[in-house]
DNA sequence: ATATATTCAGATGCAAAGGTCTGATAATAT
DNA sequence: ATATTATCAGACCTTTGCATCTGAATATAT
């Protein structure tokens, strides 16, 4: 089928923008969030455990428990979710497959494909958690589709 | 994982690449593919064969038989090759996967994505088999990726 | 201390994508 | 006609991503 990210990515990045739309320093438990937004609830606790091993949320067990952000919001952009996640070969390998492919030996579509990682790549750095934290409080929409109040 | 196109698709863009650069009246068996490609023989027999129901490719039994492209080099774009093994998800469903989004009930990364998308649309829509066979012609290198004489 | 709520860790199950095999069918060459 | 070359069609196997289950560990509240 070809998405761009796995489902499990996707997942990521619901959890973390609702997370990021509540107050920072309180943890979030994942029956909440999987209840919220419609994902399986073990295999998002195993999804967000990868983002604890990698520092971006920090975790809590027993009552008032659960997760949340391990940095400020503003540190911790939609790029490293998906590196985390899914790696970064959507970022480096060839968009035809060719085992190898460079800048020196490029396949037929090398040039026009880098220029689109790029935008991807910039697009994904350069939104930050606090940055779609603000577009959500702005809007009543957003509000609803992450299920918050 | 997660790269933009299945590894199917991927083989079926490098086999009709491999085509476009011979002549076109010209069949090409599968097994001159799979072994200059490095692609799975049967699997690759499959692949084009979807290319044949889409109306992409034409093929012949028999000796002097094999796969080649059914209409002029100019009409088909990358396009038409990834929509008929990938399908078009890819470029109408929501980037993180929630299942209602449209533009007026928008997720956190509708707008910047749509603009994306659509930048990769007619990246694929606008180039076509005749433009790649063009540059293919003209660099001894992509004949080399090929393993084109 | 005890009960409870919650994540953690690992084993397991399931479904889809990727890949193989076999026999049938059809076209060509002789 | 016959042998040969090749795709076609469908069944089958393998790997991987997605998802579940179970029990353990740990923090909090009482």
């Amino acid at each position: 089928m070809a998405l761009i990210f796995s489902r499990q990515c996707e997942y990521a990045l619901q959890a973390v923008l609702y997370m990021s739309a509540k107050p920072q320093k309180e943890y979030t438990n994942i029956i909440e969030i999987s209840d919220r937004l419609d994902i399986p609830m073990p295999f998002l606790g195993k999804t967000l455990q990868l983002l604890v091993q990698k520092k971006i949320l920090s975790s809590q067990k027993g009552p008032k428990g659960g997760f949340k952000l391990s940095k400020p919001p503003d540190e911790i952009a939609l790029y490293h979710i998906v590196e985390a996640i899914d790696g970064t070969d959507l970022f480096s390998s060839c968009v035809l497959g060719f085992p190898k492919c460079s800048s020196t030996n490029p396949c037929p579509m090398h040039e026009e494909w880098s220029v689109m990682r790029d935008r991807v790549y910039q697009m994904l750095a350069g939104k930050t958690i606090s940055d779609i934290s603000k577009e959500i409080s702005s809007s009543k929409q957003l509000r609803m589709k992450l299920r918050l109040a």
